[in-house]
Order: structure tokens, then sequence, then C-alpha cells
DNA sequence: ACAACTGCGTA
DNA sequence: GTACGCAGTTGTA
């Protein structure tokens, strides 16, 4: 780079002002004026002054129509208005950008995309150097290199994601097209948030495809007749709007403006006016740096974080540009510079840092995803930001460099990872427990886990993996496995990656885990409460889903595959009845090839339409037509029959473990967002119970000779913590009285006694009740019932007369929602609503139902975790002198626990663990649970 | 081989 | 109407 040259900044105020809205969590100030946005745009702010640009311009839209909307009315039709909670910030933030002393630019009647792009021509024309800081990919057109002859270069940073493009590679390798394509390319692709449609089904891939096929959009259009399949027809359907999408995404470089680049040297700062800012808007980060009064900032973070090449993990984000993280960080740039541990010097070297560290992460590499089958590969750990290192240990491939002995280095390791006493750390840490205990290694003292200090922070900002975390909490891009190992079905073998390669990765795994606990931790002990939901439910929590997990049930695979071929019987004759009735054969597992045959051959009405406007054969569409034609009825017996069989009897005996001789479904502890788990491989949530033929499978979920099957769940949880919630006389009352609480409810709402109410009663009882739960509308009761909508929403009413609490509590809920964007469970878990206030109203109207749900779904996901940790506690304590336990806890299902128990330990189990779990909180309501015993699952209920 | 779509099992 | 995971088809890579 030329040292000399000047350097201009232009900043696409907008999309980042939207960006940080986004991907922050909605702070406020100690006024609750809404902060979450500025704090973002401020962090970028001050790391962009820190590179102390010459020239610099923020630049935001102003309102009024540009000559997109004039050449295409339906431009950006599609954009919801501004939150309020972000219009609220956008004066703040222009009055902290001018007393930072940047200009403001704001163009009536030129979007400010047009601004910066001819800003930015005329600059590098003048031979400065222009960076546009922005989140859009559209600046793409803009890039070209410096210092190939006359004039500046134009380089693109994006400081939310890190990420830097100043060449004309870069741009490639990102979009896989040059940066004059970019605007073909984007032409092709279309943008659903500006409602600019492009060619259907033609994304990023088939866009620069084409594009490094035909080189332009010209090129495109001239050989459309050359596309084959349903994607060239799509694309000869959009060829006569591609010219006007094209003008559209063209980033405008020769608009009139007043001023040019030099109009935008950069003015010195008002700092007073900046402390008032900064102050008023709590950010005590940036006050410190111009020297205010803010409180005392903990040093050893700080420097941690610098270390890292991190700024400002305050309370906000953190974030790295690619050229902080050479300048700042050679571990992280240069990944090579971690250490491959193939010699006992080495190894001695980094068991002597483990045990001087105060807290390590760890992290196992595999040839399996199943944690139930894999065999360890290696190790790897860190105990410093960058500093990190891999312990390869079975890999193999020609010329492969000699190991370490694995059980060797795994005793010289077990004093450190089974000592409670040494705090360990890793990313989805339940995987590496069950590795390191089936080899002979029991962990102890995993005090944290990054996959959910992310969880319990924001469980729907993001997914929880490593690399999701990295990019958003670090900026930084990690390997990924597929860099490494490939994929599909080239993908090696982890033991067959070279050692660099599998060094480059896996240490940095224990390095990146590390940095993002220093980045997590923090933010969560500043939220109050997700502390307390994080160490006293959900760390506690990994170990006995883990023991659950190894555990694992026993499945009679033999049973299940009787089961099997009966139902394939069965599922034959109807398939030959089915094709008797259609008068030729189809394929019964086609919902269209169905569709056809009902709704066009046989002109059925079509009653139930798919999301995508399709006729739907669902079971609701066909029950609805079953009174007019025998088919659908034979094609839903078919269905059931083939649902049993593909997904359960079929699917189990194969999963169960050649060693042993179990099934081990995986619970994903940051599934949910609500704070239940998911389960798979195979899910055992989904076990079928509803019809005789579904619940059958449930005999073969066994208990070996000698033993028990013991089922404990909780009776009606969310509609008790809906009665605690609310608060509600009648509804407290009725679940104290211990009756029937549909009946109850029935007899109330109906003005009779409990006796006389009837079965349909009581079922419309039973719909009210759970509807409410899931934020039902009218509208929805009157379909679950089979009444219409006005007596649906009389039922309501006089529901809500007689449960006024009911009612208050879910206005408030929504409320809350609305106001402070989140709601919360008992124990004080958050669920972020990101649609509460989305402009389109099914969204909206989507998220306050969930808003209602959550805090009751939640609550009873908190309350049987908890369950889960006392009870397994005391399990543990019941093993006898040989370590046997005379009871396993083998599957959850949110509300319920299933026990494998010796005959002789069924009436102590039954006590402890109803006990346990009732006593598991503390409501208006009792808690009650149900236990039976059986041979098999099914018996047990 | 992979993604989108449709449909369906549980609480 | 909430929250999930999974199987099968279809169309494309």
């Amino acid at each position: 780079m030329n040292d000399t040259a000047r350097r201009l900044v232009l900043i696409d105020g907008s999309s980042y002002l939207y960006r940080a809205f986004h991907a922050l969590p909605p702070l406020s100030n100690d006024d609750g004026e809404p902060t979450g946005a500025l704090f973002g745009v401020v962090n970028m702010l001050r790391a962009t002054l820190k590179e102390k640009p010459d020239y610099v311009a923020f630049v935001v839209d102003a309102p009024g129509k540009t000559f997109r909307d004039e050449l295409y009315p339906e431009y950006k039709a599609n954009r919801p208005p501004m939150p309020d909670e972000l219009r609220a910030q956008v004066q703040p933030m222009c009055e902290i950008v001018e007393a930072l002393g940047m200009p403001i630019l704001r163009v009536p009647g030129v979007e400010a995309d047009d601004v910066i792009g001819t800003l930015a021509v005329q600059a590098a024309g003048d031979g400065i150097d222009v960076t546009i800081s922005t989140s859009d990919k559209d600046f793409a057109q803009l890039v070209r290199p410096n210092g190939d002859g006359d004039g500046g270069g134009i380089a693109l940073v994006n400081t939310m994601s890190g990420s830097r493009m100043d060449s004309e590679q870069a741009v490639i390798d990102k979009f896989g097209v040059r940066p004059g394509q970019i605007v073909d390319y984007l032409a092709l692709m279309g943008d659903t948030v500006d409602n600019v449609p492009g060619v259907h089904k033609c994304g990023p891939k088939t866009a620069a495809k084409w594009l490094a096929e035909y080189d332009s959009l010209d090129g495109v259009i001239a050989h459309a007749g050359a596309i084959k399949g349903k994607i060239g027809d799509n694309l000869r359907e959009a060829l006569d709007r591609l010219p006007l999408n094209r003008t559209l995404v063209t980033i405008r470089t020769d608009v009139e403006l007043e001023q040019g680049p030099a109009a935008l040297a950069l003015r010195e700062a008002h700092n007073d006016a900046l402390r008032a800012l900064y102050t008023r808007y709590g950010f005590k980060q940036a006050l410190k740096e111009i020297g205010g009064t803010g409180p005392e900032q903990d040093g050893a973070q700080q420097a941690r974080a610098e270390q890292a090449g991190m700024r400002n993990t305050a309370a906000g984000y953190a974030r790295t540009t690619a050229a902080d993280d050479a300048e700042l960080d050679p571990a992280l740039a240069a990944a090579g510079s971690y250490d491959c541990v193939t010699t006992q010097a080495q190894l001695d070297d980094w068991i002597g840092r483990l045990r001087a560290a105060e807290e390590f992460a760890f992290d196992c590499e595999t040839d399996s995803l199943d944690p139930m089958r894999a065999n360890l590969v290696g190790l790897s750990f860190s105990t410093e930001p960058g500093a990190a290192c891999y312990i390869p240990l079975a890999h193999d491939y020609p010329g492969a460099p000699a190991q370490l002995d694995r059980d060797a280095v795994l005793d010289a390791l077990r004093p450190l990872l089974s000592d409670p006493q040494r705090r360990k750390l890793g990313q989805h840490g339940k995987y590496d427990l069950h590795v390191l205990r089936r080899h002979g290694v029991e962990v102890r003292g995993y005090a944290d886990d990054t996959m959910l200090e992310s969880f319990v922070y924001n469980a729907t900002a993001s997914r929880h993996d490593m690399d999701s975390l990295a990019k958003r909490y670090l900026g930084y891009d990690t390997v990924k496995y597929a860099d490494v190992a490939g994929k599909g079905a080239k993908a090696i073998p982890f033991s067959q990656v070279a050692l660099d390669d599998a060094t480059g990765y896996a240490a940095e795994d224990a390095d990146v885990t590390l940095r993002l606990h220093r980045v997590l931790a923090p933010k969560l002990a500043a939220v109050d409460g997700l502390e307390r939901v994080y160490r006293d439910i959900e760390m506690p929590l990994v170990k006995v889903l883990e023991r659950i997990e190894a555990n694992g049930v026993m499945v009679d695979g033999d049973e299940l595959r009787r089961q099997s071929a009966k139902l394939g019987r069965r599922m034959l004759a109807a398939q030959q009845k089915a094709t008797e009735l259609a008068g030729r054969s189809f394929n019964l597992d086609s919902p269209k090839q169905l569709g056809a045959l009902l709704f066009d051959e046989l002109k059925l009405p079509a009653l139930v339409k798919t999301p995508k406007g399709q006729p739907s054969t669902n079971e609701e569409a066909l029950e609805a037509i079953a009174d007019q034609h025998e088919l659908p009825r034979v094609i839903l017996e078919y269905r059931g029959l083939a649902k049993l069989r593909s997904t359960y009897t079929d699917k189990l005996p194969e999963m169960v473990n050649p060693d042993t001789g179990r099934v081990h479904t995986s619970y994903h502890q940051a599934g949910a967002a609500t704070g239940r788990l998911a389960s798979s491989d195979p899910n055992l949530q989904n076990i079928p119970i509803r019809t005789e033929d579904g619940r059958r499978i449930r005999t073969a979920f066994v208990a070996p000779p000698g033993r028990k099957i013991v089922a404990c769940d909780y009776s009606q949880i969310e509609l008790r913590i809906m009665a605690h919630l609310s608060g509600d006389e009648g509804l407290v009352n009725a679940f104290a009285s211990g009756a029937d609480i549909h009946r109850a409810t029935a007899a109330e709402v109906f003005g009779k006694t409990i006796d006389a109410v009837d079965g349909n009663e009581r079922r419309a009882a039973k719909a009210i009740n759970f509807g409410l739960m899931y934020g039902m509308s009218a509208f929805g009761l009157a379909k679950q019932l089979g009444v219409s909508r006005g007596e649906a929403q009389d039922y309501i009413a006089l529901y809500f007369s007689r449960y006024p609490g009911v009612r208050d509590f879910m206005e408030r809920t929504r409320e809350q929602a609305r106001e402070q964007g989140y709601v919360e469970t008992v124990f004080g878990r958050r669920l972020y609503l990101e649609q509460i206030h989305a402009r389109n109203q099914g969204l909206r109207a989507g998220a306050e139902r969930a808003a209602i749900n959550a805090p009751m779904q939640g609550t009873a996901a908190d309350i049987i975790k908890r369950a889960m940790i006392d009870v397994d506690a005391w399990l543990s304590g019941q093993a006898d002198g040989k370590g046997a336990a005379p009871a396993l806890m083998v599957l959850q299902v949110h509300d319920e626990l299933v026990f494998e128990v010796e005959a002789n330990f069924v009436e102590t189990l039954v006590a402890e663990v109803s006990g346990r779990m009732s006593a598991a909180a503390e409501l208006r309501v009792p808690l009650v649970v149900d236990c039976g015993i059986g041979d098999n699952w099914e018996e047990a209920h």
C-alpha cells in the first residue's frame, strides 16, 4: 500500500444501524432508552477512527423518492417500516457522529448507496484510497485494487464480520464473479428484501455458474435458449425484467453532489458533547477512552481482550478485522503456529502449562459424529488465547509421523481431566465427555460450555455451533471441518488428515473455545438471572444427559421386525386397494401424484392448500373428502402404516449399538428456543402413543430380566404453570381441589356441576385449555372443535369471564414481549422475540403466540431439568459397593422421565422420584406426578 | 449428493 | 395455534 496516499472512509450508516439493531440484544440505558444499535454503531465508529483516515463521511438515506422508485414503483415495497426502538436511536446516532467530528451526508432524492458510489469513484480518481464500510454485498461492484497506475483503490470492509475485500481476487473468492460482473450477478438472483424478483430458483451458485460460462448478463440472455431444465425455463420467463434489475442494482457513480471528497476532512471531536452523550447512553468503555468518569473497568479482562485481537467486549459485541488479525494476533492469522505435540518432551511441557492454568479448554477429534461409536484420533488444549496444541494419537496415512501412544497420553492427562478442582471448558462438551469416558477417562470439573453460554445468553440469536459463535462473537472465520477433511463422498476420516492440517483445525477449536468463553461469560453475567439458569440448571445437566445417553434404552429388535412385517402386509393390501380404486397404479408416497389423481382426475374438491398454495393432500384434506370417495380413507390407512414402519419399526432396530446392545439417543441441550431438550439419532421423544398400532411400538422398549420400566410424568404441568403465572383464583383452586382439570373447567364455563359435564363439554374445555397455552385464536379453536367461529369466540369469552386472571396474564405477557422484546420463565430464562414488532401481521402474530407459550413451555422445561439433576444426584448415591446402579434414567420426553429399575428397587424409586419431581419447583399449585410400572414402556403407562 | 417441500410422530 | 426431528419425493447439482 502507498503510505503517503490520503485515505477516505465512507460509512454506510443505514446498513450498520440495521445490522447492529438485529445482531445485538435489545439493550437500553438506565432511563429505558433503547441503545443496542447505537452501541454497535458507536463501537464501529470508534474502530474506524483509530485507523486515522484523512477524510470520512457517514452516509445515510434521506427521505423521499429516488430514481429507482420512479423506474420501479414496487422497489422496496416489502420493507417493513423502521421499528420504533430503532427509530429512537437515529437522532442520538447523528449527534454522536457529529460530536466525533465526522461529516454526515444525507442527500434528498439520492440513495445513500449512490452517494457512496459517486464519492468513492471521484475520490479514487483523485488518487485517494477509499474504504467503504458496509455490510451490503452490493458494493462489491465498486471494488478496484490500488497501486495499478493512476488513482486510488476502492476496498470494502465489513466490520461486523471482519471481512475485507480489496482486490478483484477477493471478490472472486467471495462471490465467484469479478467486481464488474456483480451487477449482472445481483440482477440474476434478485433481491427479496428490496422486492426485486430475479430468476426463480437462481441463487448465488447458479448465477455465478452462468456468468462464468457466458461472462455477462447480456451473454446469459443471448444464450438463454441453451440452458436446459426447469431453471432454463425460469430464466426465459424472467428475461424481460433482467435489464431493469440490472439498472436497479447498479450503484450510480455519477450523481450531482454539492461537495466533493475534499470537503470531507475529518474534524476535531467535541469531547464535551461526546462525554455527555456517552454518559447518557451508558457507554462506559467509550467514555473511558476520551477520559470520562466511567466506573473502573476490569483490567485483566481488557488485557485478555486486547491480546485476542478484540476491542470492546464491555456488553455488546467484539470485532476484529482481517487487518487487525495480522497486526495484533499472529496466532489467529497464522494457524500454523499452534503446537503439534508428538514427543514426550512436548507433552510434558504442555502438561506443565495445563497444570499452571486456572482453566483450560479441550476438544476431542474423532472418526465419527456419534459419540457412542467414535474413536479418539487426537486431543487439543488451549490455556490462553492464541496458545493451543494438538496431540495427534491415531492418525494413520501413508507417511504419517510417529505419534505418542494413546493410552500413555490419556494416563498422563487423566489426573488433570478427572480432577474436579481443575476447571475445564469446551464447546458442546457432552460429546467429548462421552468420547473420553469410552476411552477410560472420566472427566470431572467440566465447568463451562460455550454452546450453553450462547444458548442461555440468547437462544434465538444464532445457531450455537462453534463456527457460528466465532463469527458472531469474535468476528472470526474458523477453519471448517470440510476444509481439512473434505465433504460428502470425498470426505476422509479425521485420522487420515495430515498432521499439519489437523493441527490448524483442532488446536484452533480449543483456542476459539477459550476466547469465546472469555467473551460470553461476562455477557452472561451482565444480564440479571441468566447466570443462575446457566450455572444451576444447564451446566449440571450436562453430566446427567451424558449418563442418560450412555445408559441407552433396551429395544427388542425382533419384536419390531415382526411388527414391520405385519405393517408391510397391511401396507401392500392398502396399496392394492388404492390401485383398484384409482383405476391405475401410482406412487402412494408422492403427494404430487396423489394430488393430481384426487383433484385433477377424480375432480374431488381441494379444500386445503399447502403453504405454497398447492392443493394439499394432508390428513385434514383427505378427511374432508373421505365421504365423497373411498380412496382418501385408504390413503390415510396407508400413510399411517407407512409412517410407523419407515420411521419406527424399520429404523429403530438399525439404531441398536453393537457394543452395548442398546439404543442411545442424543439430547440437544441447545435444541429448542424455549429451553426444552430435543432428541435425535434416533428421536425418542416422538415414539407413537395415540393409536393402537403406534402404541404397540412401545412394547419393544423393554427392561432386561429382573428389571422393570418405570415411567413418571408430570400431570398437566403446563396448565399448572399457567395457573401459577396468572395467579387466577379459579384455576388455582381447581388444581388445589385435585379434580380432573378439563372437567372442572367445563363445569365452570358451562355453569354445571362437575358430575353433570358431558363428554362434548369436557372436550371443548380441553381444547380451550390447550389452545390458550398456544396463544390460539377463535379461528383456531373453531377449526379444532368443528364449530363456527362465532361459537368458538363465545366459548373463549365465557372462559375469560370465569378466569379473568388468565386473560390478564395473556395480555401482560404480550405487553412484556412488546416492551422488552423478550419474555421469561419462572427461573429467569429469557426468550427474545425478534419478530414482535414485525410490520408483517402474520409474523407479528406468530411472535405473540410464541411469547404466550414460551413462559409455560420454558418453565416446564426448567422444572424437569431441575428434577433430572436432583434425581441423578440421588441415584448416583445409590450404587452398591461394586458401582452397579439399582436404577438407570433412560429417557426424557418433555414431561416424563423413564427409568430401568431392579425389581426390588421399584418401590423406593417411585417414592423418591415422584417426591423429587414434585419438589422441583414451588408453585401456587401442587405439582402432581404419576408413575407407572411395567415390563415395557407401553405397560408402564 | 443436496435442498426444498410435504407430511406426520411426540409433548 | 407452541416446540421439535425425520422420511419420502422431487428437481437439480
